[in-house]
Formats: structure tokens, C-alpha cells, sequence
DNA sequence: CCCAATTGGGACCGATCGGTCCGATAGACT
DNA sequence: AGTCTATCGGACCGATCGGTCCCAATTGGG
């Protein structure tokens, strides 16, 4: 059989895989599964990602690393005003986390798939969490609230409800009120 | 061997299942641990729950109830002060979100683990946060809040927030500032 | 034009797990 | 005491899955 542009054959590997684990669940995703879908051998597969595991954790770093950017992107237009910002996030996780047929966010998934602590996708999931938390205290801080720690909390508890509730119950569900609550909760801490 | 208490059999195998379901998630306990842990024959568990589904969703109904009845128990003394309702639900919500070691709301690890829509465990999560916003809707509307829609909705998602976050981040992350949250956002709406 | 490197595809293996079945044993009841 | 019944415990089966290995085919380079 022919060759592939090998530079590419990693990230197309990945995007697979990564819809895969998205629609389905890491789990119910089986590696022959993802083979079959991609169109080629287990040679390759296995070339760029020697196991399973490996495969899962660049799926989630790769997921973390695609919020991060998400939210620059989304917060990159409001410089200046922190508030904004933190409600842009909101938005922009409530636009992601209603689509139909979502299952929710990767990480947290990751984290219920994958109970074991010493498990590295288990870890990838917690240091994502503790990571977007401490950015959202960066941005809290900066809005000059006289307390940025619990408003940038409270912003968490709706993102992270965001993608809980949006999954399950859709954009109709409790979801639809998250962005209309983030202003009212960031107008509430910065006007006080 | 001996006989075993009939009567009580089904709910002491149904106890064992679910701590070891809560404390390592469903797919990562197999029926011979159950089996072990209990120390029965696989008979009788067989007997009891013809299929690891069945356990499962017995499982996850236990749990849906004992929601139910954590929200009565919670609520009841608070009769005529639905506000105060609705930030007692969010409390005891707290207090067993962020037990340590606790891994999160069973249904919604549920509803991860089981990714099929078809599959009963995954109707059960559905129906489950259904319930709930429905049951807290009840109780916004007893507040005499202008919108109480938003209200519970709100309620809902600090709810959600706090299962998702707790488990991972802990007592000391994000969740600690939900009950807090709780009592702004339902003085919020009550008071407007 | 031919060689070599790469790749697709499948056979294969071992482990795990859900589920079935059966023999052995221990209590209960008469 | 003796029988009957429920239970224990394990052998066993089939399916699935992650992972290894190998062969044949194809394509690019010399």
C-alpha cells in the first residue's frame, strides 16, 4: 500500500479518534473500531501511538489545550474589561455544551471513565480543572471585585453545571439560563 | 451452606454493589467482586439480578430516590420559606459533593459511563435531572419570585457545578463557594 | 525498471468479563 | 436422624478487547 504524508498522519489519527471518544465514550471505543474508521493498518496506529492509553491522553491534552484557546480567543476581544470577559467564557462554554448529541465535557467524562487516581487520563482531567480554575481567578482578579476568589468560583459552578446540565437535558434544559445568570453574578460582585 | 435471611438478601447485595459502584465506578467493578466482597455464590446474585443491567439500574434507582429523599428531609423543616428551601437543598448538595474521595453525582457518572441512549442505566440519569429541575421549579414558584424559571434553573446548574467540581477539585475548590452563592441568587430573586 | 521502505489487513494471543452450570455442603424442618 | 432445600464456590464458555506479529501489496526513489 501507498504512503501517507507522514507530518500529518498523528493529527489525523487524533481527530479520528478524538470523535470517536467525543460521540461515544472512551471506553465504548474500541482501537479496531477507530482503525476501521481512519482506513488504515494497526501498524500505524500503533507506530504513532503505542497504546491505548497513550492514544486517550492526547485526546484529552489535546482537548484542554482546544479550551484554552477557546477561551483566549473568546476573551481576547474584551481586554480591558475583565467582567465581559468572564462572561464571554460562559457564552462561549454554553454555545459548546447545548449542541445536540453532546455528551458533555471531555475532561469531566474522562474523569467518570476513568476512576482510578493514578490513572493519567484521570490526572489530565484534575489538572485540567485546577488549570481553568486558576485562570478564571486571573480574570476575577482583574475585574476589581472586592472578593475576585468566590466570583471567579461561582463562575466555575456555572461553567462546570453548564456541561453537566447541557448534556443531559439540552438547550432547552437549565443550560439556558447560565449566560443571563454570569452577567447578573458578575454585575452583582464588580457593582458592590 | 447455610440459609441466608431471604428477605433482606436483595437489598444487602444491592448495598455492596453500589459502595463499590460509588467508590470506583461502574465498569471498573466486576460481578465477581461484588460476589466476593458479599461473600455469596454467584447464585444468588444471579437470582436476585439476572444481568449486571439490572443491577445497575437498581443501582442508580436507589440513588435517584435517596436524592428524593435528602431533598424531603432537607426541605421539610423549612416549610413556608421556599427560598430557604432552595438553599437547604444546595447545602446538603455541598455537604456530600465534597466528601473526600467522593467521585460525583452517581447518575451523571452514569450517564458518562453509559454513553448509548438506549441503554436503561443512561434513561435513568435522563429522567433523574429531569426530576430534579422539575422539583425545584415546584419550590421556585413557592417564592413568589417574578421568573421563577431562571431561579430554579440557577439553582440547578450551582447544583450540577457543585457535583462536577467537588469531586475533583474538593472541598476547598470551587464548591466551597456554593452555598453562599445560593443564598445571593435566591435574595436576588426574591427581593426584586 | 527494480529495490526497499512503508503500509493495509488479518491472524493470533492472553486477559478480562458477563453469564451458565453443576457438584459439594450446610442448615432447616419433620 | 434423615431428607430436602438453599447456598457456596468454582469450573467452564463465549465474546470482546488491547496488543503482537507477519505477509502481501503498493508506491516512491534510485
Amino acid at each position: 500500500m501507498g504512503r501517507r504524508p507522514a507530518a500529518e498522519t498523528r493529527a489525523h489519527i487524533l481527530d479520528t479518534a478524538a470523535r470517536l471518544f467525543d460521540a461515544h465514550g472512551v471506553h465504548a471505543v474500541g482501537l479496531q473500531q477507530i482503525i476501521d474508521e481512519f482506513g488504515c493498518g494497526k501498524n500505524l496506529l500503533y507506530r504513532e501511538f503505542p497504546s491505548k492509553d497513550d492514544l486517550v491522553v492526547a485526546y484529552l491534552q489535546a482537548r484542554t489545550r482546544e479550551w484554552e484557546q477557546r477561551v483566549e480567543s473568546a476573551i481576547r476581544p474584551l481586554d480591558g474589561d475583565p467582567g465581559a470577559q468572564l462572561v464571554a467564557i460562559v457564552r462561549d462554554a454554553a454555545d459548546k455544551a447545548t449542541v445536540a448529541g453532546t455528551r458533555g465535557c471531555p475532561l469531566r467524562n474522562a474523569f467518570a471513565e476513568f476512576p482510578d487516581p493514578d490513572h493519567p487520563a484521570h490526572r489530565v482531567a484534575v489538572d485540567h480543572f485546577a488549570a481553568v480554575r486558576a485562570r478564571l481567578l486571573e480574570i476575577a482578579e482583574q475585574t476589581g471585585a472586592r472578593d475576585p476568589g468566590p466570583l471567579a468560583d461561582r463562575i466555575m459552578l456555572i461553567i462546570d453545571g453548564l456541561y453537566a446540565n447541557g448534556a443531559i437535558l439540552g438547550p432547552n434544559g437549565a443550560a439556558a439560563a447560565a449566560v443571563r445568570f454570569a452577567e447578573d453574578v458578575v454585575n452583582a460582585a464588580t457593582h458592590a
